[in-house]
RNA sequence: AGGACCAUAGCUCAGUUGGUUAGAGCGCCACGUUGACAUCGUGGAGGUCGGCGGUUCAAAUCCGCCUGGUCCUACCA
């Protein structure tokens, strides 16, 4: 093995090796197990996000497959609707000055599917650089031509069911993007914004009853008043009774509109009168619909002002007794130019009452930045209502299994109040939906052309036209776990991967996917999708900011592993900024940060620290300090390593079973907590508590086997009077439990653990004559009747000793390597048995040239002392001591004896605890009063010996 | 407005059904290159567990209130 730990050496090679092997595909033997991988966005690349959530998904892929499940981890990615298309506009754009519209249809999605082949593989060579084990022969795209069929199916099936409808509704639509999108896709900003108060003069005469011949109504929109149907007022409002069914007239348009009664006009807020604009805005379409309201569209698809009004009744028909005529000065204006004018406009007329600065929160498009505008507009559905019933029961009866358990009430909250799914969207690059149109506007669904003339018996001269619009990209994601499997066809995939066993997701998705995906799986395959969601937190940066491209403070996963220099990093974080203002802040930051940018790290020790930071549920801060940690855990391992390499290579390490061995104690003892490790790891990762398997793992290499055994194993190999059968022994011991170390490393860990396995393998017996791999190799399982309880106790008390002794040394300022002698008294034969047996690991360890047993404890010279158990440890000094250093430090270990003393007799003089508490809780208290006063007994005569020089 | 989660050492975090001398890693201090490893070893300093109150023999842990933080949902005509 080389020298030093190099995982750029060894990382790709074995992916490499692993993939040719086809190592990751279904065993086809034992339980299933199946996991989908949440589909990145075929073009974007592996942030933060990814990384963490590809190595859970990983690690328990790697766990379950060596558990000797048939276990798949699907792989794939998503053609990502909005964002894909957005990303090719502004692509087409910068390098031929030209948008969508000027390519048209075809040619800009072919640009798409170009753009696709050309960057899709980034994501899928850096997933490669993470270890995943997915079957990449199994590897798909939600728009492949076998997505396509399973989309059709369900849209078409759901349509025949009436859970698909069209209709002119009100959506959030985005003017920048020309689309409608889901309200999950809008984004609510606080803001500060102008609050008008408008007089609307009253018509035909009529006053209030306070003798006003005008209601005032307040709004954050002007621009909107184009199109009102109508004042509202509570139907308690005393104030207005009389005026229901009367009318204003609307100012700047002229147009009629009445009075009415509905209980959405708050008597409190205001005059209590509200305008009310049934095409522009959710509240006042619900009045609409109450109130039997005119829709009265005055704005564009690009949110300017039209020249003439659409009015439509609630069915989406148009109305012609409605005047649609509009002022021709706004004609044409965006709306927050038209809004300045009307504003204007009204004050010039002495119609603006007031003004107020108020805060409000504004609809923001998650994708364009733009404000989102309600518009009306003809758009497909799914009617939830009925997919969600089965989907609520599915989590509720357990079916489905969130962990951690909290999130299952946001589900619910979420589901319970669920509107109909807007699944249309007005872009080019996704599913388009199998509608076709005559010219008289009949729509025919199915699932084609040919199909929908055959099922509706039309002409083939009738020309039909297909919808042009496509389909959300959730509605496709939705079918991830089915449509993956071959779904609509019945597959032998489908029949044993299907429900899949767990889904490794991000809270911000439940709404947008999980949720979805669980009511459209059960609706078509009547299975959960999933048996558990284990739900993650967001990755955010060392200060707990989330990580953006704007604040510059994004790391990425391949320049841990690889390492960057600090100016590449700077150059990254800075260059193609939307505020380039703010670069300069940012380098700062950065070089403060990482003044020599980021060392290489290896992936498996970026796994690890990713392992070691999920708990349950919550958003990490990833620590570069514990990544540095884990990266020297690694080198740990493999030094560890290269010790037990080059003791038992070519040597005698009782792989024949017939051989004869001598197990010593530290053998028996590092064997036992092995197997108690195997459990801990095993239930962690149950548990999904992967900070705690790390954990568990790392004390075990590093706090015994490093720290311990491999201290303990060095006199037995390298001593004269060790058995050639004690040798063997610790040899066996030392291999075996590197191998075993190593598979349980595995599933975090999957290059190291694979690099140095295949050395260590053959030492023990374990390697397969194929070659074989860690990865197809059984997961250890703890052997009860290993552990050794016996054996702990006697390595307990030979580390306290030996602590003793260095304490002894580090007290008294005496030389680590300098040769001392110690005696042990006091204590009992237990104690002097363990002396015998264990002289020779105790006088190596501790360096000791002579340790004796004294039985006579009152011939002890004076010694620096301490204890262990009931037993004290004594090392002659009298040539050493600092009488005053010593006094102070004995008096200060008193106090402390005497603080913890003091503690527990507070407790045992209370006699309600004495009376209450349970007996072994008494006895605890009690057994650690007893140690308390020995070690001050001895710290006292301690003091008296010295004080009497 | 409603809800969720969080607050433990300078930093990042563990702490299972209440009983521990409250732990780990990083950082810090001192000493140390003996034949796996200075990406190391040995020893050490550092916390009234956000605050107040309650339940209990016993609270970091359970309950209530408060403060601070993160986030979600809704509303703001």
């Amino acid at each position: 093995m080389d020298k030093t730990y190099q995982p750029e050496q060894i990382e790709t090679r074995w992916y490499e090796r692993w993939e040719a092997d086809n190592r990751f595909a279904p065993s086809g033997e034992g339980e299933p197990f199946s996991i989908m991988i949440p589909p990145p966005n075929v073009t974007g690349s592996l942030h933060m996000g990814h990384a963490f959530q590809d190595t859970i998904m990983d690690t328990l892929t790697r766990w379950r497959r060596m558990q000797g499940r048939n276990t798949l981890w699907q792989v794939g990615t998503d053609h990502a609707g909005i964002a894909t298309q957005m990303l090719v506009e502004r692509k087409v754009a910068a390098e031929e000055g030209k948008n969508r519209h000027d390519l048209g249809r075809e040619a800009f999605t072919d640009k798409i599917w170009e753009w696709k082949q050309e960057s899709g593989g980034e994501i899928t060579r850096q997933l490669r650089r993470m270890g995943a084990s997915v079957d990449w022969s199994r590897e798909r795209f939600t728009m492949d031509d076998g997505f396509y069929r399973a989309v059709q199916e369900v849209f078409v099936r759901l349509h025949e069911e009436e859970l698909i409808y069209r209709g002119k509704r009100l959506v959030n639509w985005d003017p920048t993007l020309h689309t409608a999108i889901s309200d999950l896709e809008v984004e609510n900003r606080d803001q500060q914004g102008s609050f008008w108060h408008f007089r609307y003069p009253l018509a035909d005469g009529v006053t209030t009853d306070d003798g006003q011949d005008h209601l005032v109504v307040a709004t954050t929109r002007p621009e909107t008043l184009l199109g009102d149907s109508a004042v509202a007022v509570n139907p308690e409002d005393a104030r207005y009774a009389s005026l229901v069914g009367k009318f204003v007239e609307l100012p700047l348009v002229g147009r009629r509109i009445p009075v009415v009664a509905d209980e959405h006009a708050d008597m409190e807020k205001g005059s209590g009168c509200v305008k009310i604009t049934p095409a522009h805005d959710f509240n006042d379409y619900e009045v609409g619909k109450r109130c039997g309201l005119p829709l009265i569209n005055v704005f564009t698809q690009d949110a300017a002002v039209r020249e003439h009004a659409e009015a439509f009744d609630l069915q989406g028909r148009p109305l012609l007794d409605v005047d649609p005529s509009l002022p021709a000065a706004y004609a044409g204006l965006g709306r927050f130019e038209a809004r300045e004018r009307i504003v204007a406009d009204m004050e010039a007329a002495g119609l603006l009452e007031q003004v107020e600065i108020v805060s409000n929160t504004l609809p923001y498009g998650d994708r364009s930045g733009d404000v989102i505008e309600p518009l009306l507009t003809d758009q497909w559905f799914v009617a939830v209502e009925e997919l969600a019933g089965p989907a609520i029961a599915a989590v509720e009866n357990g079916d489905i299994e969130f962990v951690p358990k909290n999130y299952e009430n946001m589900y619910f909250a979420w589901m319970r109040d669920l509107q109909d799914w807007c699944i249309s969207r007005q872009l080019w690059w996704g599913h388009r939906i199998p509608a076709w149109y005559d010219d008289e506007g009949n729509v025919y669904v199915a699932r084609s052309e040919a199909e929908a003339r055959e099922k509706h018996g039309l002409p083939a001269e009738l020309a039909l036209t297909q919808d042009e619009d496509v389909l959300d990209t959730w509605f496709s994601s939705g079918l991830w776990t089915f449509g993956t499997l071959g779904w609509p066809e019945q597959t032998p995939e489908l029949a044993t991967f299907h429900p899949t066993s767990v889904l490794v997701t991000g809270f911000d998705i439940i709404f947008f996917w999980v949720a979805r995906m669980i009511m459209m799986t059960l609706k078509f395959t009547g299975e959960v999708p999933f048996q558990q969601v284990y739900v993650h937190g967001l990755v955010r940066d060392g200060q707990g900011q989330k990580m953006s491209k704007s604040k510059g403070n994004v790391l990425d996963p391949i320049d841990l592993i690889d390492g960057i220099a600090l100016e590449t990093l700077v150059e990254k974080r800075t260059s193609s900024l939307m505020q380039p203002q703010k670069a300069k802040a940012i380098a700062k930051a950065t070089r403060a940060e990482f003044p020599k940018g980021i060392e290489p790290h290896g992936t498996d020790a970026l796994r690890f620290t990713f392992l070691s930071q999920a708990t349950t549920g919550r958003d990490i801060k990833f620590d570069m300090g514990r990544l540095d940690g884990y990266r020297n855990f690694c080198n740990k391992l493999w030094n560890a390593s290269r010790y037990v390499l080059m003791n038992a290579e070519g040597e005698d390490c009782g792989a024949d079973e017939g051989s004869e061995v001598e197990l010593s104690l530290a053998d028996r003892w590092i064997v036992s907590r092995l197997q108690q490790t195997q459990a801990q790891v095993t239930q962690a990762m149950e548990e999904f508590r992967f900070d705690h398997a790390s954990q568990a793992l790392y004390d075990f290499v590093w706090n015994e086997y490093c720290d311990w055994y491999l201290e303990l194993s060095k006199p037995v190999l390298w001593d004269e009077g060790a058995s050639a059968a004690a040798k063997r022994a610790t040899r066996r011991t030392l291999v075996r439990v590197l191998e075993a170390i190593l598979r349980l490393a595995h599933p975090m860990m999957p290059f190291i653990s694979e690099e140095i396995w295949q050395r260590v393998a053959p030492l023990a017996g374990t390697l397969s004559a194929d070659g074989g791999s860690i990865m197809n190799q059984p997961w250890p399982l703890a052997d009860e009747s290993l552990v050794d309880e016996r054996a702990t106790r006697d390595i307990e008390w030979l580390k306290g000793v030996i602590v003793a002794v260095r304490n002894i040394r580090a007290e008294m300022n005496i030389a680590p390597g300098k040769p001392l002698e110690a005696l042990l008294t006091k204590g009992g034969p237990e104690d002097a048995e363990r002396l015998a047996a264990n002289r020779l690991f105790l006088s190596k360890l501790a360096k000791l040239e002579r340790v004796e047993w004294l039985d006579d404890p009152a011939q002890a010279p004076l010694s620096a002392t301490q204890l262990v158990g009931e037993m004290e440890v004594l090392v002659p000094m009298a040539d050493l001591i600092d009488k005053d250093a010593e006094l102070a430090r004995l008096a200060k270990e008193i106090d402390k004896q005497e603080k913890l003393i003091g503690g527990i007799e507070k407790k045992l003089d209370n006699e309600s605890f004495v009376a209450k508490a349970p007996e072994a809780v008494v006895e605890k208290e009690r057994a650690k009063l007893a140690d308390f006063e020995a070690a001050r007994r001895l710290l006292v005569e301690q003091r008296e010996k010295i004080e009497a020089l």
